[in-house]
This record gives structure tokens, C-alpha cells and sequence, in this order.
DNA sequence: CATGAATGAGACTTCATTCAT
DNA sequence: GATGAATGAAGTCTCATTCAT
């Protein structure tokens, strides 16, 4: 974080002068992305909020198309939420998962402008939709895999593991979009322990 | 719906054709801006799928954004949610969030365009967005009371409700929107009786 | 004026209808064309001023230009002016000048809407134009003439009669035009005896 | 004037000949407008006269109504009627009124487009409207204010300053919209020393 | 007579992109 | 690398006019 402020400082040398400045053209992208929808930003909006030309732009991307896709391949977050998924990796899912979905709230609020992105790009951008997609199914498998290991360890009981981690997943991420002020922990005390009141647990696990 | 087909059918009389017309544009903008997004769709795009000149638009919406507007207000499906939820009082949870869910993904389906509509909008147009977020809104407080009270009756274990309605709606609507094959009634399953195995939930619960 | 307000009202009577309609259609024109201009005043606003359809216009005149002439023709005050200067003749130029500067300025006052569209239309309109263009020179040769008789009745001095005469037209219009505060009297006394001071005139006149 | 028509030609170097198409999209927009209206011409009449492409005019412009604008900022003659004005103080009026009606005239004639966009301005564009307005009133002031000097100096009688301007000055103007051939030493005649004949004059001012 | 639905042309404006400098 | 002038297509919207009802 620190760091990375530091960076936000325009450095010397040709070179490194050139790869700050696209940065910076990602950054104003997204930002203007967000604002106005990616229909909705000219070149000119972005290349204003960089400081630069709209000309320039086109030195660093070949097109506003190519502008789109260079963010989702270049800020998406898909190595976070692996690196986040890989840590769970047999530990007992009862401290787990509120620290993953505590984990993937934060991850999804540090990067809440490709997230909104994601969800206002619609049908008339296909690559963005594709990434958000593979976003999605990429976590839900892992997470599944995640779960269907303790059901395996004996300390979940055999369910349908996509469905939760569907659960787990989109809550968190809608909440996220929406505004809604999800709580984590409440979400995963429901997930682990369900609705069911304890005295008539018995009786509706049995009648199965 | 079999009557909404042969409604229709052009009918006869000015201002019966008049109103049809209308109707008839309301279609092909939404049917457009599922397919293109609300800014990819031009008023030549819909007005072409509608039959009509670009004119004629304008003589019955005073611009686009107001065609928008009489999109979400004309064809929103709130009371429908209304009348899913309202159907559910009093009965127990068991055999209610089993057919609550279902009903959910149905009337989500039946109005797959509106949806699409809500969640392909982003920032710029935050008449949709406020619509969506009413509608969220609307849900999971009808649906968080319901859970309340099956609370009170004893049914529930007490919990967030407002957490588990977010659940419950989250997944439901997310899984329609990234075109997930959801199923229901295991999402209902997990939700019902947690995911904690049978032996260690004792522990787990006791230890509370 | 109070016969006029009386015709106002809605008459019975087919025909006398259709008149009315028709002379409320030419006002609200006028009016509408004074407040946005010929160009600037659509069909639509001109129907809705007058309190009937567009398509109605078309009953009563063929176009919109055809409108404008029927103003120009209908609405002309021609008439008013060469009764107001037919009152001066063979009356001294002392009393007949600032009567006939307030009976122009009154005239003006009283078709102020049709100056305006005079001094609006513009190159745009030639029929207008000419409208005008008739209106100055018809009105600047009848006083000439007037003028040229008071000279050859020995009242006033030989002088150029139409720069005269254009003298005391054009300020009395413009000043309408502009909204400047004209007062007719002042002008009139500037016009008959000049601004030369009384001892410095017997040389300056003798001088020449 | 004639170092004028060689600046018109295009000149070399970027940044130059952007301000001298600048300039060239002033003109043509100017005579268009005295040919066709403000209404009248389109942009994309105006565009073609100056010989580019329509997107290019709001590269310098911000709208039409700035277009505008610029044309009676950039165009406006005030200093040039001051200046006029400011050479005649301290000299006697029947040398100067003669000079300065004439010079008033080519003033008027050398900007005649820009009168005659004034005069078609209507109050459907109120900034040129105002522009007109404000032309008007700083000439008859400044024109009052000599004539009030020269009574000072008992040159001339005592008057209404500010009618004996708006004579001179409406009449000039006038006569240069309506295309009347106004004689200007004519019109000064009549203004210096009235119509009253040399006979009845001694009385009629005698018997005031 | 009267309505207002319908049209087609054209208005102003925006925009992604190119290119000479 | 960097600029901003220039383009051409397309966008939203307005409008005079016609016509079936």
C-alpha cells in the first residue's frame, strides 16, 4: 500500500517514464469506466482525468477496446482470490470460512472499481462479461473443492458443495455491488449451522 | 400467457392501436438493451425492432432515458414479489423456502430482461440502479420478517434473518444473472440445516 | 377595444366558428412568433398556444409559411398609418408633427408584435421583408409628401423632405424596437428648430 | 484593409493555421447567418462555406449559441464607434455632425453583416439581442455627451441631448438595414437647423 | 371539422480514431 | 514521445407535413 503510493510518483527515465504513464491511463480509465459506464466515458473523458492527449492514448493501447481488455488483464484479481483459496487448504472450514469471507469482502472492496466494472459492462461487451464469468466459476470451484475436502476430513456433512459455495460467494459479492452492509460472521454462523432450531433438527434431519 | 399472445395481435381502432404501438416499443427497447446495453442500443437499433420510424419514438416517450424510465416502472415485477412473499405467511419455513426459492428464480426468470436490464445499467443511469436497489431492498425485508417470525414460532433457531434472506435472494439472483444452473433445492438444503456434520454440530453448537 | 375583447369570446355558429378559430390561430402565431421567433416557434407550440391539434392548422392555412403571410396581410396596419398621415393634410407642420409622432409611436405600440416580427425575420423571410420594406417606404413617402407641402405652403424651409421625414420615422421606430424611452415631443422639438443656438443660427443661416 | 486580405491567405505552421480556420469559421459563420438567419443556417451550411467538416466546428466551439457568442465578441465594432466619437470633442458640432454621420455610416457599412445579424437576432437569442442593445445605448450616450458639451460652449441651444442623438444615430442605422439611401449631410441639415422656416421662426421660437 | 398517429428529412452534437507536426 | 487539429460516422432529437379515423 505504502509502496505503492510511492510508485504514484512520476519517476525518472525514459523508460520507466512511459510504463508510469500507462499506468496512470489504466488508473483514470477505470475510474472514469466507473463513473460513466464504459459506454458512457469518451477518450476524451479518460485522457483528461490522465492529465494527457487524447492522442496519446493511442500510443499506449490500440484502441478503447484493447484500452478495456488491457484492465481486466491487467488489474483483474483473480492470482488474490487463488493465493486467498490456497491458504484455506486443510485447516477446519469452522475457522475458515468466516475468515475467507471476511477475506474475500476485502478483496472485492480493494478492487470495487473492476468490480463495478464487471457488472456494468452488460451484454455489449463480451470480453468483460467472459472475465467476470471465469471469476466467478474459478472461485466457486475452488471453494467447492475447499468444502468437499472437510466433508471428506468428516467435518462437514456431505451436501451439495457447489450450491454452498455459491451461497458464500454470492452473498458476499452482491451484498458487495449492491451496497448492502453484509455482515460476514452472520453469513457464515447461517451457512454453518443453518436455520433449523435445534429440537426439531432431529427430527427433520431424521425424516429424511 | 396464452391470452398475453393473442393480445398481441395488432387490434383495430385508433387509440387501441395507438396504445399497442406503445406496448409494442416497451418490447423491443427492452428486448435491445438486453441485447446491446441501454447505451449500446440506439433509438434507431429499437425502433427498428419495433417496426417503427425513430419519429415515432418521440411521440410517445420524451426521450430515451424516459423510455427507460417506463420500462422499470411499466414492466417492474415488484408486486409480483410482493404476492410470492405475502403467499408464504404463517406456513413453516420447511416447506415454504423450498417453494419461496423456486418462485424466486421463476419470477426472475419470467422477467429474465429486466434483469439483465437492472444489472447491465452501472453508474451512469441511476434510475435503473435505484430500481434495482428497491427491489433488493423490498425482497429481503418481506423475506427477513418472514424468517422472523417463523423465529417466534419456535421453527427457527434465532439468527440474523436479514443475513439469511440475503442469502437466500444473493445466490438466487446472482445465479440467474451469471446464467449459473442453480439448483434450488439444494441451496435450500444448506440453508435449512447448515453445513456442519450431524456429530460435531452438538460440539460446535454446545460450544457456543 | 372593448368590441374586440367581446368578439373574443367563443361565438355560435358554424361559420362564425370556423372564423373565430381561425383569427385565435393567427394570434397565437404572433404572439408565438414574437416569443421564439418564426423559425424558433414549432407547429406544435403555436397549436398548443392557440388550444387546438397540429393537424388542425392545416385546415385553416396550408403551411407554415402561409401563416406568416396571412400575419403579414391580416395583421398589417398599412391601412392605420395612411388614415393617421391623411388627417395632417393642409394642417400647420407646428401642431400636426408632434401629434403625428405620438399617433406613430401609438400605432407602433399597438401592433408591437408585428414590429418585432418585422425587425425578427430577417433575410430568412423575404416575404416579411418585404412586408417591412413596404411599410417604411409607404410610410416615409406619404409624410415626405406632407412635408413638401408645409414647404410650399411657406411654414417650413425648403429642405430635403425625405430625410426628414426618415428622420422622424426611423427614431420613432427604433426606439420601439430597442425599448429606448423615446419622448415624441422632444424630438419633434429637436426636428423643427434644430440644435443650432438661436444667436450663432442667424449666422450660420446667413453663411450659407 | 489591404494587409488584411493577405493575412487571409492560409498561413503555414500548425498552431497558425488552427487560429486562422478559427477565424475562417467566423467569417463564413457570420455571413450565413446574415444570408439565412441564426435559424436558419445549419451548421452544416456554415461548415461547408468555411470548406470543413462539420465535427470540426465544435472543436472550436462549444455549441452553435457559442458560435455565436464569439461573432459578437470577436467581431463587435464598439471600440471602433468610440473611437469615432472620442475624435470629435472640443470641436464645433457643425463640422463634426456632418463627419461623424458619415463615419457612422461606414461604420455601419464596413460591419453590415454583423448589423444585420443584430437586427435578425430576435428574442429567440437574447445575448445578441443584448449585444444590439448595449451597441445602442453606449453610442447615444456618448454622442449625448458631446452634443451636451457643445450647448456648454454655446454652440449649440439648450435640447434634449439624448433625442437629438437618437435621431441621428437611429436614422443612420435605420436606413443602413432597410437599405434606404440615406443622404447623411441631409439628415444633418434637417438635424442643425431645423424645418421651421427662417420667417415664422423668430416667432414660433419667440412664443415659447 | 377535428384529432393525433405517423413519417422522413434534417437539425445539433459527440466520438473514436488518424496524422502532420 | 506527445500534441491537438481534423475527420466521418453515428447518435439523439425536432419538426413540418400528411392522413386515416
Amino acid at each position: 500500500m505504502l509502496s505503492k503510493r510511492l510508485i504514484n510518483e512520476r519517476p525518472a527515465g525514459r523508460r520507466a517514464q512511459a510504463r508510469w504513464r500507462r499506468e496512470r491511463m489504466l488508473d483514470a480509465a477505470l475510474a472514469t469506466f466507473v463513473d460513466k459506464g464504459i459506454d458512457g466515458a469518451s477518450v476524451k473523458d479518460i485522457t483528461a482525468a490522465a492529465g494527457v492527449t487524447q492522442g496519446l492514448l493511442y500510443h499506449y493501447f490500440d484502441s478503447k477496446d484493447a484500452l478495456v481488455l488491457a484492465i481486466l488483464t491487467e488489474r483483474g484479481f483473480l492470482p488474490d482470490l487463488r493465493r486467498l483459496l490456497a491458504g484455506a487448504a486443510d485447516r477446519p472450514a469452522a475457522s475458515v470460512l468466516p475468515e475467507l469471507a471476511a477475506g474475500f469482502r476485502r478483496l472485492l472492496a480493494d478492487h470495487a472499481e473492476l468490480v463495478a466494472l464487471f457488472f456494468a459492462a452488460g451484454r455489449a461487451h463480451p470480453a468483460v462479461r467472459a472475465g467476470l464469468q471465469g471469476f466467478v466459476a474459478e472461485g466457486q470451484r475452488l471453494l467447492a473443492d475447499y468444502l468437499a475436502s472437510r466433508v471428506a476430513a468428516g467435518e462437514l456433512r456431505p451436501h451439495d458443495t457447489r450450491a454452498a459455495a455459491q451461497l458464500l460467494l454470492s452473498t458476499v459479492a452482491l451484498g458487495q455491488v449492491t451496497g448492502a452492509d453484509t455482515d460476514p460472521e452472520a453469513v457464515v454462523d447461517v451457512l454453518l449451522h443453518g436455520l433449523t432450531a435445534p429440537d426439531t433438527h432431529a427430527r427433520s434431519r431424521g425424516g429424511r
